[in-house]
DNA sequence: TACCATTTGTACGTATGTATC
DNA sequence: CGATACATACGTACAAATGGT
């Protein structure tokens, strides 16, 4: 009754090829036994954003236009569109019509934060390997942020660090600080996949950690030093005092966690 | 025609526990709300699920109930079921009912490869972060992969590895060997968000490379002996030689998308 | 086999809120 | 302001899949 476990391995309905055109192949006569109308009428409009090379913000035809050229009914149109804007790949806005979604990683996050919600009754397995795989990410990209930064002088990310601390200081967190300054520094990458991951891990992260009460305020000020000496060691050129300070970065948070569970 | 209802319990039934439904604020009148009735039945799911400590696979009230208990149409529940299902919060299954999903990364999968192949057109920008991603947390984890696998057999990495060896010698690809090896090494890991991030960028990653041709198949040779050397450092314990061999295995394949850029 | 109950899938009609002109 | 176009929501009916009798 458990475990369906369909999860490592996708529907064959994944085809992202663009092999071709709009029309699904049955409109006239009635039911050609499609498993999933919504399925085929979804996979037709990515074959259509792609076939017209539309980007985020283009508009997509209207719900009427895709019912006559697709053939089929508004019902499965709206759950194919339904479906689309929950991954972010098309947006719909009230009285004007669809439109070309920002492709953001927002899915990932309702995802994993729900994920990690979930997760949670039992400990807080789901939080700590998200933490975790923040602190693999930011350790995996160190070399690159690390040649960026050199010799730099990064005055906002040093306001950023002031900041912190004098919240840290006195007892504030610091949260908006926290994320422009990890943006900031993944900011000169060219990634921008990285870039959208790690911030939707720490938005993630943010939704999760109240579920964890007020004990990390306690470590508010270690973590904010550690922002400054992850930031000088990058300026340094330093890469094994960049990886240290990362990792002393997440420890605190860790540490809880790991007893937590 | 829309008489119904108000005759119907109007008993707040707001119970604490964990038997609760939050019931939606049903007005009198029927249309008075109109902001978004799907999103809020979305989280009255969810919450319903969380509530309730639901379990991946445990089965969700029918349609019907839902309606009824949250005071919407069919259609608006149908289309948040729609929305979860993108999300692989819930999955439905014809004749059967809804249940609670996999919770898996495969929404991510579906977005950046949908996001990949759109960019394509311009180039490999996608594919390309997609690719250094894979390899920020191959080298982030390094440390904990090489900590486990210090001293061990891996008689089935082996194995793969060999295989591997065999078919790049033969010209033929090896994606399964491939992604059972790179799961193998992070097998021992308890994260299991890092073990879906990477087994969905792979399939990301699979699903965009047909577009580059037939090219990589000069370096599957190399990518293959890369597979040996990580694994010989891991076993040897020796992190600088598996970061090392990280980065190498991934050389050809990034030199091939930063020349399509 | 056949039948039936339950549940989701599809279609269609209708009414209403909302944005644009 | 009205007119239009559009998305939103409701309700109903029927089709299709599943599981059991």
């Amino acid at each position: 009754m458990y475990i369906k476990d369909e999860s490592m391995n996708p529907r064959p309905t994944n085809s992202v090829g663009l092999t071709g055109l709009t029309q699904l192949t049955k409109p006239a006569t009635a039911h050609t036994n499609t498993p999933k109308r919504a399925e085929s009428v979804m996979d037709a409009i990515k074959a259509l954003i792609l076939e017209q090379g539309l980007r985020p913000g283009d508009s997509l035809p209207t719900e009427a236009t895709l019912c006559e050229q697709l053939g089929v009914s508004r019902s499965s149109v709206r759950e194919a569109i339904r479906k689309l804007e929950a991954l972010n790949i098309v947006s719909v806005e009230h009285g004007r019509g669809s439109f070309v979604g920002s492709l953001s990683l927002d899915p990932l996050v309702q995802s994993l934060a729900f994920r990690s919600t979930l997760l949670s009754n039992e400990g807080f397995e789901g939080l700590r390997d998200v933490v975790e795989v923040r602190r693999y990410l930011d350790l995996g990209c160190s070399e690159q942020v690390v040649k960026t930064l050199k010799g730099t002088k990064q005055p906002e990310l040093r306001r950023l660090v002031g900041e912190m601390q004098v919240l840290a200081s006195e007892g504030k967190t610091f949260e908006q600080q926290d994320i422009a300054y990890h943006l900031g520094l993944l900011a000169q990458l060219p990634n921008t996949v990285i870039k959208q991951l790690a911030h939707s891990l720490w938005l993630v992260h943010m939704a999760v950690t109240p579920q964890l009460g007020l004990e990390i305020t306690h470590h508010l000020r270690q973590t904010a030093d550690a922002h400054e000496l992850m930031l000088n060691a990058a300026i340094a050129g330093d890469l094994e005092a960049y990886r240290d300070a990362v990792t002393e970065h997440y420890r605190p948070l860790e540490e809880i966690l790991s007893a937590r569970i």
